[in-house]
Parts: C-alpha cells; structure tokens; sequence
DNA sequence: CTGTTAGCGCGTTCAA
DNA sequence: TTGAACGCGCTAACAG
C-alpha cells in the first residue's frame, strides 16, 4: 500500500495508546458541529432524531467520555464540593465523611478530602489550592484563626464552618459541646456519682474547651469539686488518663472524657489497674462513635447523630451554592444538641437496677447495628 | 461626579462580591503579559527582579489565586486522584483512605473519594465522571466484573486496581487472603483447637472468597470438619453468626471470622450466650483494624497495615502517572502478606500459658496506641 | 433545528 | 527578558 495520507485520526484506533476522543472528534465522525454533540449529550436544546442518534453512535464507537475538567471551566460549576479536616484519624471523621460522601452523591457532587491541618498555614495553603476546583467548602479547623482565616480566604466561594465555634456571622454549624457536657455531669450526679473526673481534650481545640467549660459549669452548680486531667482526643492519652486517675488518692468514682476514645483508652486503663466499671467507676464519653456500643460494658455517651450531621452539612453547603450572591438570609449558627445515651457504663454504683438514666428524655440503647466492609 | 467610563475593574474592590482576580487582572494590575505573571507565580523562565515584584505586588493587592481548573485544562494534569469504592463504611476504609491521604499530601495530589458502588453499574459511571478531573484511579471493587470493567472504563487514565483479584495483567495490589486464611487455622490448630468454624464474608467477594477458600483448604489439609456460616463482614452479620454457633448442638471451640468487625459481633454473641472468650471458643479476625486491640479480651488477627497498604498504593500510583505511556513495565500484582498477631482471643485453651502463636513469625502483641480525634 | 464563534483561566510556544 | 497569540475541551450565545 502506499502513503496513507488521509488516514483515521489515532483516537479512532480501539486503544492505541493516542489520546481521548474529545468533542470535536464525535462531531467529525457524526458529521455535524460540536454544538449539536454538545446538545444531545446534555439532553438540552432541540435536535432532530437523526443527528442525535448519529451523535450518540460516533460518541459510542469513539468510546467519547466528557472531559469534566474543560466543562467545568465553561460552566464554572464543579459539582465537587471540599472538605478541609485537621485530620482523618478515627471514626468520627469517618463517619462524617461517610455522611457527607451519601449526601454527595444523591446530590450529583463529587467529594475531594483535604487534612493534616493542624496549623492555620497549611489549612490556608490547602483551602487556596481548592480554588476553581470546588464549588464549596466545608471547614472543620477546632482552632479559632484558621476557621477565621478561611473564612476571609475563601473569598467568594460558599463555605460551612464546623469549627466548634459560633460561626461569627458566617454559615455554619456547632454541636452543643456546653450542653452536652452539663448533661453528663448531671446524668453522674442524678446516679450517685461525686467525685466526678475530666479527661479533656487538646488545648486550643474549641469543642474540647466547650466541653470542659460545661464539666466545670455543672460541677460547681452542683457544688462538687472537679479533677481534670489532659488528654488529646486520642485512644493512648486516655488510657493514660485513666491509669493517672486510678493511682490518685482519692479516687474518682466516675470520669467523663471529652470524646468517646479517650472514654475507651480510660476504661481499659481503669480495668487493668483491677478497678470495675461501672461499679467502682462509672464512665461516659462524648460523640457515640460505633465503637462506643461495641466495648464491655457498654459506653454510656452523648450521641450526634455524626453521619447526619455530614450529610445535613453538605446538603446546607450546596442550598448554599445554589442560592451564590442572592439569599445572604443563611447566616444562621446551627446548632446540634447531643443526645444522652445510656448504657451500662455508667449504671449507679448502688445496685444492677433498670435502665433509667435519671434524666428524661435520656435515650435506652438499643443494640447498635452496623458493620464494617472488607 | 460624571460616568466614570473608565472605573476600576469589579475585583479591585476588597470584596465587594464581584468575581475573584484572575491573571488577566494581576497583569494589568503590574502592567505587564499575563505570560510574565505566569512566569513569576510559577518561578519558570527568567524574570527581572523588577517585574516580579511588581506582579508579586499586583498578586498580593487583588488577592490572586489561580484557578486551578484552568491550570489543569491546559496543562492537562489535575494534581487529583479519584478512590473508587464499594462503600465508606468501617475501620478499613477509613484507614485506607487515611493512608492514601498521607500519601497524597506529601506528594502534592488532592484525594476525591468516590463510594457506595455496589453494582458494576454505578462503579462505571462513578469512573467516566472522573475524566478531567483526576490523573488516575484507585479502584476498590470487590466484585471481579467491576473491576475489569473499570479497567476498560479508564481509557488510558493510569489505574491500580485493589479488587482482591491477580489485576490479571494490570497494576494491582492485592491482599494475600488466601495465605491469611491458612495462617489463621494452622494457629488455632496448633494450640489445640479443632472444631474450627468460618464466618464468611458476602458472596461475590473476591476476598471474602479467597479467605473462605484459604480456610477450607487448611481445615482439609489438617483432616478436620468445616463448618461455614454466612456473614456479610458487618458487626451485626459477625453478631448473628455468633449467636447461630452458640446455639450448635456440637458448639465450635475456636471461631475464624473472615474480618475483625464480623469477629467483634461474634464475640459479644459468645459472650452473651454465656460462653467465655478464649477458654470456650477462640477467636480470630482478619485486617487488624483498631478496635481490634481495644475489645476485651483482645483480638487476634491478621494484620494487613491498612494505612500503610493506602499509602503505598497511591505512591505506586502516581508513579504510574509520571511513567505515562513509557513504562508499561509495571504490570505486576504486589502481594501484601497478612501478619499473624495473636493477642489473648485465641490463648490455649489448656492453659493460660504465655504469648506463643504456636507459629514461627507472629507478632507478640505490642500495646495498640492510636486514637481518634473528635 | 443547526453551525459558528467567543470565551472560561491559564500555560506556553515563538517572535521580538 | 518580554509579550502576543494559540490551545486545552467544552458550553452558550447568536446567527442562519
């Protein structure tokens, strides 16, 4: 054979290794302009039955797939949505980006994850570089600055703060950390509980020092005297903790950590050092994690509801998006309250009596049902 | 005053709610070509020090930050790579995608999950969304036809697959179930057990089969009776199977759930049942998720580093990108071998004798320390 | 109903 | 050293 100078454009070879077939390639193999190819793969604008199926065919056989990317510079509408966290150790990040990922996806946006921000600096590198990448932010940064400075930083594009604070004026949403904490004091002390101990959360964090606001608040309402120790937020501190408040002299007959893991660590810690729980010491955490429910006894906590808390945030983000310049009405600080949930950790010291937390509306468990995929 | 037909750009307002800087503006702004700008911010090509600080200047004033869709357009490289998986659910994915974040960020590549794809169908989708908006793909489908369709899907977008199958031909990462599984049994029949039972996982999962397959064959080798019961590699599944094996009239002495979290259902049901925790029935998992170590008493497992595993995967990755069309040397399956750690679920029923796994090469169980922040 | 054209914002030759 | 112009792939006006 000769020279074959008119020959097929490489993308039309099955996988020859060239590169995709764009828009422009469809429109050619269909005979018609980019604009019809554009129509009929977005079911928008009239066309006729031929060209939408001539469309569709050289679309299939060039294997033609849009390249979101260019579309997203037209449009300048991502559908991806950011999420920038401190970190993405244990289960309730997790869970709260399960929650998020659900919504996400019912709503036809893609989720991009962004953590290990522990300082302001990086948070603010990392929420720049979302730039022209996301439609929306959403900003879970405990610490004070950086949810201000990304507040300022994210210039026009919508954002959500959960950053334990009231938000400043800004779209955002908080758990109930005072609250909650009153609730477990007083759930300790309604069960015979007096020398109630506090294993808090990191400095600086705004949730922790909620929650520590709230143990102190409760306690002197309640005329005892307080203990805290610190801890991080993580499973090795508490347990640290607890080994710390089972050595004490006078030993504290309940402790309440601020999270649900340190709740963990601390229990193992005090079962170890032969204590019981919850006859010697009773024990209550914060956030109702899954593992909550799987420990022995059973972690008495304050359940936020962490997937739904996701998935509501990331549904507020994009009526956010959707309402861009107009209805600045959403400036609102949602709050979610932290519901008491009682399980056998922290049983009154007294007797194996029923289920009652002391405090109406408190929540029976019910055996927590779900799993994990391999 | 008179129309100010030459009034100031929008964006030079702080924030007026116009549209954000774009090169354009910074190079009007520094009077100088947009390819000078570009030059500066991206630190290539020879600048006089006179300019750049007049565009750094310019940069600074208007709050310039590029827009990195557009850079991606015409570069054609998104710095982003998408994580296809079956779901979101769990210590294992979390962890995953915990590594894979670590990666990413140290590499400078953004991470965009993509979960809930159960079905081929969805996966398929989910994957042809992701073209121009990631430069390559992670793929965790369980189910074969996924991920060969996946493969196909990808075009040539570099991709490593994590389905539990060989990758049959195409980079892949795959977990050794089947040795896992082997390994499991011969520790529980070393230290006397012999009544052995299965918790499968969820039919059509190539791991879950893999470790099934792995433990009848172990069981036959060793000349004893199987005995399978159906799990789905949830906690509740893992808690139902327990119970169903605590009501057997010939009731196992030793239990192997093809997960941790089916293990930590079951072990609450044994306990439940009355049964006692390794004396009556061993127990062994499989991932080594974090909770392994935090049930009472603790779990022995297989351990797979998940985090690590995550890592490692997206490194290979992104070699694969940067190897683009030139190195098809990869092709290869990287096996990760599970590490038996025994921890007291499976201690001798004889005696309470000290850590032996009864195996050369397991791991003595070391305190866990890791924890999750709130 | 269809085709042409102009951007979206940025990187990048190629001259000057 | 700098700038003008083109292209990345696609959508959206505007003509025809």
């Amino acid at each position: 054979m000769d020279f074959d100078a008119h020959g097929d454009p490489a993308h039309l070879r099955e996988d020859g290794g060239m590169k995709a077939a764009t828009i422009r390639d469809v429109a050619e193999r269909a005979e018609v302009s980019v604009a019809s190819v554009s129509r009929v793969l977005n079911g928008a604008g009239p066309v006729t039955e031929g060209t939408r199926n001539r469309v569709l065919e050289a679309a299939k056989a060039l294997q033609y797939v849009p390249h979101s990317g260019a579309r997203s510079l037209s449009t300048s509408k991502t559908q991806t949505i950011g999420v920038i966290l401190p970190d993405l150790y244990g289960e309730f990040f997790s869970e709260l980006i399960r929650g998020m990922d659900l919504a996400a996806r019912s709503l036809g946006y893609h989720l991009i994850v962004s953590s290990s921000h522990d300082d302001a600096e990086e948070a603010s590198a990392a929420i720049r570089s979302m730039r022209g990448r996301v439609d929306g932010l959403i900003v879970l940064s405990p610490h004070l600055d950086a949810a201000n400075l990304a507040a300022g930083l994210a210039g026009r594009t919508p954002i959500l703060l959960m950053n334990g604070g009231d938000g400043a004026g800004r779209p955002s949403i908080v758990v109930d950390n005072h609250g909650g904490a009153v609730q477990a004091v007083e759930h300790l002390v309604a069960t015979g509980r007096r020398r109630i101990a506090h294993i808090a959360g990191p400095a600086g964090n705004l949730e922790a020092e909620a929650r520590l606001a709230g143990y102190l608040e409760a306690m002197a309402r309640a005329g005892l005297p307080t203990t805290v120790v610190d801890g991080e937020f993580t499973q090795p501190s508490g347990h640290a903790a607890g080994r710390e408040l089972a050595r004490r002299e006078l030993r504290p007959d309940a402790v309440f950590a601020a999270n649900d893991i340190m709740a963990v660590g601390a229990m193992l810690a005090l079962q170890e050092a032969g204590l019981r729980v919850p006859e010697d010491v009773a024990l209550i955490g914060f956030d109702d994690v899954p593992i909550a429910s799987l420990v022995r006894p059973g972690l008495t906590t304050l359940r936020i509801h962490i997937a739904d808390t996701g998935r509501s945030a990331l549904e507020r983000l994009v009526r956010l998006i959707n309402a861009a310049g107009e209805a600045v009405a959403d400036t609102a600080c949602e709050v979610v309250r932290p519901e008491l949930v009682v399980r056998p950790s922290s049983q009154p010291a007294t007797s194996t009596q029923s289920n009652s937390g002391g405090r109406p509306g408190a929540t029976a468990e019910t055996p927590s049902l779900k799993g994990e995929n391999s």
